[in-house]
DNA sequence: TTATAAATACCCCAAATGCGGTATCCAAAA
DNA sequence: TTTTGGATACCGCATTTGGGGTATTTATAA
């Protein structure tokens, strides 16, 4: 029997994953939890096979969770698991060392055989990942339009402005140049191809960069 | 037994609701679609007491499918289901008639709340919806606490500034003067006391005065 | 009837923005 | 090693904004 930990800030989706594993399915999830930081503490107290990473969470994300078990020595194969195919997250895991990647939209069938796989060391990339991994190697950039690549720093200026600073305020908020803020506005605004700061906010909010 | 019929393009997260509802809970989910379209085929052929209807949806989303099956005189309540509270769904939800509210980061005790409560046609509002939807509806009917008053035509041009307009473009949108757009901005921004456009813009949004 | 509020329109002016550039440093990736 | 991307900084310039006003018309409430 497989056994699973699930790190997932949405308890309904892991409660769901959870009693979805059949015992015919040779699959026990032994553990939830919504927050990386608690992995550590769960990997000392029982025997874990393999771990479904949500890379989507808020205050420590997949990426960053990785980072902190493999900075304890953590030898547990993680399978990723992902709303969304971005290509950057993508890139991120596989660099890390992920065992696997799947999208939360895959059939029952297809996250029972990735965590079958992943469990036994095997890679397993659901077909959509490795679709887009081998259109990215073979060169080529359609999977570019990501559109929401924000660096931190945007996003915090984006946060800025919509309390309402201008750019000197942002400039002294954040210590630097009054000209970089300008810079950085310039290019938010080109990135997510807005004429106006009152639009870049409700774009904000929408795909909620800020707000949420 | 209550049966259930799921409408959620992620199998996984369907399925993963589907074997979380035990005998014991009263709840049976007795059929899955991925399509809006699919389900008055499905209400035709077996009884169903309430719908799981998932929001965000791609090609018919969660109000597109109330709209549709509303028109077939479906009877049976609606148990929205979601990721992010905006308050833009939620009031769409309600105006067409959504029984019930919840959001996909609830715990298993409330979702079966949820569908129960649903199922006997009574409301259910996720407490943080219902929050939500009680600032909504005091922001607007009780006695105004002196700040967000807005006319009718000052929320017409918070709107228009939030989709990237510029006084000349909101002027030329509205058929009237530039200078008396300027003066309802300067209005508005006294009103809600902000010092920047962007700003005005997250504040419309944060009071729901915007969303839709 | 008389306030009051909303919508309309106009003035001035300093400050900020948006738009076009260029350019350096540095770390990470190829 | 070279390239790329992010963060930093600067210049010039036309347009827009925000803040300070005033004022008329109209509809509604006191």
């Amino acid at each position: 029997m497989i056994k699973a930990l699930i790190i997932d800030d949405h308890p309904l989706f892991a409660e769901g994953m959870k009693s979805m594993f059949k015992t015919e399915d040779g699959i026990e999830v032994v553990a939830i939890i919504q927050n990386g930081h608690l992995a550590p503490k769960i990997l000392e107290e029982q025997i874990i096979d393999v771990i479904l990473l949500d890379i989507d969470m808020p205050i420590i994300d997949g990426i960053a969770t990785m980072e902190l078990l493999f900075s304890k020595d953590c030898q547990v194969p993680i399978l990723m698991l992902t709303m969304h195919q971005s290509m950057k997250y993508i890139k991120e895991a596989l660099k890390k060392g992920a065992q696997g990647y799947i999208l939360k939209d895959a059939s029952k069938k297809e996250l029972v055989e990735a965590v079958t796989q992943t469990a036994q060391r095997k890679n397993y990339f659901h077909p959509k990942i490795s679709e887009k991994v081998f259109d990215y190697f073979r060169g080529k950039k359609t999977t570019k339009p990501e559109g929401q690549n924000l660096s931190e720093r945007e996003v915090e200026i984006i946060s800025c402005l919509s309390n309402g600073m201008n750019s000197k305020a942002i400039s002294e908020e954040l210590f630097i140049s009054e000209h970089t803020v300008r810079t950085h506005r310039k290019n938010i605004m080109h990135k997510l191809r807005v004429k106006t700061s009152a639009e870049l906010v409700r774009l904000a909010f929408e795909r909620n960069i800020i707000g949420v």
